[in-house]
DNA sequence: CTATTATATAAACAAACACTTATATAAAGA
DNA sequence: TCTTTATATAAGTGTTTGTTTATATAATAG
């Protein structure tokens, strides 16, 4: 083997320059993409889904939340304190009770319309 | 601690009966809850956001994909088999070449609309 | 003040995952 | 046939993650 030989990838001999520019110019930077992916993240996990879902409909407290999973009060609100450190979810207290709800922001809306793309024949009429 | 005595949840107590039942008719099922989390699964990892940005511009094959990403074509495979497994992105043999390209089903539709909403400011014209 | 309710957080643990290195397979070319 | 190129897969590893159990905090009720 004669290391002054450079490896010939496949890509150097084939790729129409033209269009790797196409490609590459659509192509998000390792920093955008790792930005999208967490979006994504934070609805790959079905007990997000459900409770993102059940705050798309009304503001909820964790234990109603927890209640109408049949989860456990601490699971619900380890996921809900993943979904808050990333401001997709906020709350507010009243009484003993803390009540949270989807925010009003960028993210929020986000995440309502990847919902609303994902969510079809629940018979919902808005999300 | 007196045992005949059923946990007095907050749930019980305070949840509008009507508007619990609308809540309800909205919530996924775990099934359809796991489905749709599935789904953003398949996008949560920046190197799959990359992929299937790429796939929704052009065929690529796998080298050509490892090259444009400076990543191991072990890695992209890796990627690539899981993207397969739910058919998200398909592939046809070329030579020694693996085509791969999104898929032009309701999965593949879907990535390229949940795609579109999160990439915004990226200047793709279509996807 | 004391007990109860609602919530948060920490520790622990099993499962899932992304990537690497190494190897296998298959097509093409010499 | 032998070598090279393209791809897939398997094993190994370190990291992340979802959930449980246990505990801490804070608000309310008695």
């Amino acid at each position: 083997m004669n290391d002054s030989v450079p490896t010939p990838l496949c890509g150097e001999s084939h790729i129409d320059p033209q269009h790797e520019e196409q490609i590459r110019a659509r192509l998000p930077s390792e920093d955008e993409a790792a930005d999208i992916a967490a979006v994504f993240t934070h609805l790959s996990d079905s007990t997000r889904v459900k409770l993102l879902s059940m705050l798309a409909t009304s503001d909820l407290c964790v234990c109603e939340m927890a209640d109408l999973l049949s989860m456990s009060q601490p699971a619900v609100s380890h996921h809900l304190r993943i979904l808050r450190q990333c401001d997709v979810v906020r709350f507010r207290k009243s009484g003993q009770r803390t009540m949270y709800y989807l925010s009003d922001n960028e993210i929020g809306n986000t995440i309502r319309q990847l919902l609303q793309v994902v969510m079809s024949g629940k018979g919902q009429t808005d999300v």
